[in-house]
DNA sequence: ATTTTGTATGTTGTATACAAAATTAAGGGC
DNA sequence: GCCCTTAATTTTGTATACAACATACAAAAT
């Protein structure tokens, strides 16, 4: 049954997806979920069975995840996802620092009340769940948080720049925080930042965000 | 005729552009040349018959493009120019004053003597080509400049995102500078940064360089 | 036994063909 | 004349077909 429409302002236009922003979805899933290991080969013919769809859309999608930097495609040889050496890792995670940064310090500036209300809540939802040692839910909830941060900036490439990165890491940052005293610690981070969302602090904000991820690169060097 | 080959190690192997790499690159100029006009549509019929290239590999450079920014793709009602609204250019240079400063800082961390002496170099020539004048030269030495700063970071990521976003930002950035006392402060502060480079203070790169671009925003704002 | 050459197979890149929308043009009523 | 409806045309999305290329394997030669 569909809902009611009290309003005809509500109606968005109904989004229409193309087969190839479907694909281009799935398959993004399929890698950070890991499902298609980094390095591996990615079977053309086998997904887009699997997925009943043309090659057409299906090498479309590829494309889209190769300028995202999430898979690489070889000239006639192939495509594979793509594999983060611990260099790469190191520069994205030394890049989302500064964009952090950036986007703790404006969210202060620029949030309404009932925004910094909305991170502030999530991260109580953290906390509960972090005294419950609920960690896939922990993950995403944090997730949402560093999200919503860039959200609330009110900058577009920010938050586009942050998601991109964000997306790339994915798959290693829930490799880390395995050891329970690293879980700890980015918890003890993460009331820091409560703190200084409480007082509208960007600067202390910013810079405890950026720290935060200096502390992931420790974290997750060792795995690499 | 060919030229003789003494040494079989001089033979590199050659390249093989794939047609829609090659489409790409030259969209990408068009665009960022202005040959295609912000807002315009992209005529895909046309380009096809022009480029002498079948749907298939354009349609791929248009989805590359798409994820690169350039292009916004209206699933059933065709590709425009993306046309940059002022709220998204102020936001793309508030997130490259960061990238930058962070450029700046690492730079003069990382980069080797030679690599210094280079963008020193760089900056000579661009004081020469102020001196008589010569725009275009002088802003096309202005990209190589901030381009090499981010690559002698030696960051990876932060080399893909300056690139990424100063793409998007070229035809706007064109156009800025056309007032003599616009282009003069611009230049000073290419003085400063030159003189930071010298004795590799990082964190006074890094601020002129975060520094000129918010000047950038002043000097292009009004036109937009 | 090892390398080389030829052939076969599969995979990738590109072109074309077809179907579904959307846009434009044309006609008819008011 | 203008607006609405409907037909024609173009444009877009997807599938398929073909060609180019790379890899794998087998046979021949060193």
């Amino acid at each position: 049954m569909h809902d009611m429409v009290d309003d005809i302002s509500s109606l968005a236009p109904i989004e229409k997806q193309t087969l190839h922003d479907q694909v281009a979805s799935q398959l993004r899933d399929l890698i950070i979920e890991g499902v298609l290991e980094p390095g591996s080969r990615i079977d053309e013919t086998a997904l887009v069975e699997r997925l009943g769809v043309s090659r057409t859309p299906f090498r479309e999608a590829l494309r889209t995840l190769a300028a995202e930097g999430l898979v690489v495609i070889r000239p006639s040889k192939g495509s594979i996802v793509r594999k983060l050496g611990a260099g790469e890792v190191h520069s994205m995670l030394e890049v989302l620092a500064e964009i952090e940064r950036l986007a703790g310090r404006l969210a202060c500036e620029r949030a309404s009340d009932a925004e910094i209300a909305e991170l502030l809540d999530i991260h109580d939802r953290m906390i509960s769940l972090y005294r419950t040692r609920d960690r896939l839910p922990y993950y995403k909830l944090n997730q949402l948080f560093h999200s919503r941060v860039a959200a609330v900036s009110r900058n577009a490439t920010l938050v586009e720049v942050q998601a991109n990165i964000q997306s790339r890491l994915k798959r290693i940052r829930f490799v880390g925080n395995r050891k329970p005293e690293d879980w700890a610690n980015a918890v003890a981070d993460h009331e820091q930042m409560a703190a200084a969302l409480r007082t509208r602090d960007g600067e202390a904000l910013g810079e405890i965000m950026a720290v935060h991820l200096v502390r992931t690169w420790d974290r997750v060097k060792d795995s690499l």
